[in-house]
DNA sequence: TCCAATGTTGTTAGCGCTAACATTCCGCTT
DNA sequence: AAGCGGAATGTTAGCGCTAACAACATTGGA
């Protein structure tokens, strides 16, 4: 008698709605919004203007019921104001969209347990795909994540083992790398700020990296610091002040270094804002290296010497491989390595 | 005789398979998950132990269905680069992951057709909520979300007329505020170093408080400069590089200025690093202000004077107010203004 | 002219959950 | 012992859509 059910919610028209309007059956509206080419012109044009004309559109959460695919994608970050994960979250958004997903974000503010509870939050809305940044990852989100056959996709590290695929850069070798180039310039004392958060696999990586090319070199242990105590570590774990702090700790710690290498250009340049404060010329009395190449790096005097990672292509990546894998369950991914690059400026 | 439809996707145990294991019916499951205290404890408990036991997750997707309900709030911004836009996601992200909501982003790259896009994109998905960032948007934009009766939260900017509830600040009187400031320390040829990206409101705004701040102390125009075309806007409105630019283009335009006001603190310390370069006493020989008040201002020397605006708080009010309205629909919400301070450091 | 192949549209049976209402249970009062 | 109220649990009827299959047109070749 009245128009429908009580449970009707909002003002949206559906489906049968259209399909009622339109005297076609309800199957062909949806063929039109889902595969248009299967229907015929005829049919398309006058189905889609008595959907206009109704303000129809379609609920994608009961079509997501009904298929068992929801195209919605969940990325799990540390901190959503980082600027690292920033850009390749914006790489996987430009993928995503053009490929016709969402996506879902949480970030875990570097805990473990926080991770786990993100995870276990998102597998409720059964998203398509999963996208984790780093490759540590607490043994109930591993078991969770492989229990829901979801496609999981780990970031920023290509060091195994992986849940599932991987895309990323080798961070130990770069740190090699960068820490070669600071030996080959004649730095001996060379110091290390390193990123606060604690138990981060790329972090851990990075100083390994460092102390392996050291050693290889025949140098004595550096001196390594960690600016900020990790209770300050929800707000901002990379951060200028942290590279201030940090310089500042390593000469109390061993006042004689002539070179810093930072676990991220942010703490760099805290440490080159720091150098301008005590009135230290850069690189003559000390030279000064980051990690990812931000577009500061190359714009601070006298320039940072850095580490180019890519992390555009690597949120492109994550969500190209698993758009991949959606539509190809049985497809094998390998590792994606996305490289990098030293970039030698001024501070060195 | 099989346990089920061909239909039955994935792994996933359904309640329907714990309630007949646990010996109950589907509705006490469905309450034990959503509203654990209307069923007695011995119950809970039985269900709890089944549900784990047979690894059960409850599908939110069909609870969405059947309730019309989704708890997902749909988050467009202009770019997910800018870090003025990170920190009040993650005011948002905060205080929506206590309230049980989960979000979606999107980002327009500053264009009014990808807005509505995008919008339309996320109303398929039946968002309880949804946050805009400015309150400049298309007819379309305006009218699609008038239509779907949905709440909305426009922000940063406190001058309507809105779409529904708004948050932010009155970037007018904060660029005025900050104009006096230069005015009063004695500065009378000061440039001004535009946001490039085109048409969003609060930079509008902000170019106006200058402009009526200046005819109000009875001063000349002054220089004003977009750094960069607008075609490179997408990558990164604000930049460090468009500071160095802009400085150098109002050099170039109006040699004898002895102020420079930029319309976000990126700029502002791009400004301070061509100042650097090119020996440049600040504030003697030229005064440099921003505003955002990013973790750089405090941090680079000589301390950039800034308008400290509160991007984390408007994120966390717009996630608030959103699930106030879904809770209370008829709530009358009024606009929040989160103020801003100028914050005077040595550039000035 | 007839039939197979192809293209187009329709019918049926859910997807997994929750709102609304109905029923049962229990402790307590009278 | 009967009656009552509230707490706990159960039953029913969808939410709006799509997979799978069925049926019907249309075309072109034998």
């Amino acid at each position: 008698m009245t128009d429908g059910s009580m449970r009707r919610r909002k003002g949206w028209s559906t489906m049968a709605d259209v399909a009622r309007e339109a005297g076609v059956s309800l199957m062909t509206v949806s063929r039109v919004y889902k595969r248009p080419d299967s229907v015929s012109q005829r049919t398309r044009e006058k189905v889609l203007e008595t959907g206009n004309r109704l303000g129809f559109s379609p609920n994608s959460i009961a079509g997501n019921l009904a298929s068992g695919r929801t195209s919605m994608i969940g990325i799990v970050v540390p901190s959503l104001r980082n600027s690292n994960n920033a850009t390749s979250i914006q790489g996987m958004a430009d993928y995503l969209r053009q490929a016709s997903y969402h996506f879902m974000i949480a970030n875990t503010g570097y805990s473990m347990e926080d991770e786990t509870a993100v995870v276990k939050a998102f597998m409720q809305r059964r998203p398509d795909g999963m996208v984790l940044t780093g490759t540590r990852h607490g043994r109930e989100t591993i078991d969770l994540l492989k229990a829901a056959h979801v496609p999981v996709v780990e970031t920023w590290e290509t060091r195994g083992p992986f849940i599932d695929m991987a895309t990323g850069f080798k961070n130990y070798e770069a740190a090699r790398r960068i820490t070669r180039h600071l030996v080959d310039r004649g730095y001996r004392r060379i110091g290390y700020i390193d990123y606060p958060a604690i138990g981060l696999d790329r972090y851990i990586e990075r100083l390994r990296g460092l102390k392996e090319e050291l050693k290889a070199a025949g140098f004595e242990p550096v001196s390594i610091v960690s600016p900020l105590d990790p209770g300050d570590l929800y707000q901002d774990a990379s951060s200028f002040r942290g590279g201030s702090l940090g310089l500042r700790k390593l000469q109390e710690a061993s006042g004689d270094i002539n070179a810093v290498l930072c676990a991220s250009d942010i703490l760099a340049v805290g440490v080159l804002f720091e150098c301008q404060r005590q009135g230290l010329r850069v690189p003559d009395q000390l030279a000064v290296a980051g990690f990812g190449d931000f577009e500061i790096a190359a714009e601070v005097p006298p320039g940072l010497t850095t580490i180019r990672t890519h992390g555009y292509q690597i949120g492109w990546n994550a969500a190209e491989m698993l758009v991949t894998r959606i539509n190809q369950p049985r497809a094998e991914i390998p590792l994606r390595d996305v490289g990098y690059e030293l970039v030698v400026r001024g501070s060195s």
